[in-house]
DNA sequence: TCTTTTTATATCGCAAACGATATATTGAAT
DNA sequence: ATTCAATATATCGTTTGCGATATAAAAAGA
């Protein structure tokens, strides 16, 4: 018999990633409508919040590295929706701001966070339950990122 | 000021994306060790718990498409971790099946899942929350897999 | 039987992710 | 001022994911 730990059913990380997986497949057709991909999307949400920021705080805010981020910006600055400019004060940052397209973008996409939150309501997720999932996901979150444990 | 639901911290999709990438390369070292990737250890996951599975059982248990899982199944047969062969009674499939090398990582990975569980654990996920937050991922994958509503 | 449709895999192309490494610029130390 | 270390991006190579499409075999229909 196989250990009770081994089993699919039994594992946090396959449904995260299921689970990840599935949702930025219910925001393709919403995306894919005007050239954006899931991550590219993220990227807008950082730049709407605030515009013009470098390469490395969009990356932190995304958690992701700038070896993912920078070809991800490179491919949007030639869609237009976007351009990167070398920094004023240091040079070695490029500046990422939102051209005109990047901001009617936000029009354009303004029914999807709805659209895509009522698409993952169902008996254990709720409006009433979705703070504690956000929590718990935070933690998982907070905890993985965390710099590792300094002795 | 900003649409609430244009913001990143109030993003269910984010919080899984960044859980899950996270979660997943807590596996990384773990799993590099033995020349694996982690959607390799999903597949070694599913033949430990039944071996010699077509493709498509493969892929309808892991939610992807086999697009996806052939390629990677074509890499783990070249590591000699497992073995395709065309099915007897319908040639259309390829059975997988692990080899010794397969089954001996079995052994070497026994500790995999209690490491990564350990890492996950903190105020808001405790072995007391976890099935809650299984419930609320099953939920929403349960939802998003589901064959869209039939009219 | 012969044609058509469905099913099971595979191939192709592109966009992430990410480890590893390279390059340029800044800041710190001597 | 010079050297050295840290920082900000960028490039490269490999593996995923996945939409689109191709191919072969089986199943269904006429």
């Amino acid at each position: 018999m196989i250990k009770e730990e081994f089993k699919l059913d039994n594992q946090l990380c396959f449904r995260l990633y299921t689970a990840s997986r599935l949702l930025t497949q219910a925001y393709h057709p919403l995306l894919s409508e005007y050239g954006l991909t899931y991550p590219q999307y993220l990227v807008l949400l950082v730049l709407w919040e605030k515009d013009a920021q470098p390469v490395n705080d969009i990356a932190k805010r995304l958690l992701l590295e700038t070896n993912t981020v920078t070809p991800l910006l490179q491919r949007m600055e030639k869609e237009g929706i976007l351009v990167r400019r070398k920094g004023e004060k240091d040079a070695r940052q490029m500046i990422v701001s939102l051209t005109e397209k990047g901001w009617e973008l936000q029009k354009k996409l303004a029914d999807v966070p709805a659209i895509v939150g009522n698409s993952v309501l169902c008996d254990s997720v709720t409006p009433e339950t979705a703070p504690e999932l956000f929590r718990m996901l935070d933690g998982i979150i907070g905890k993985l990122s965390a710099p590792s444990t300094l002795s």
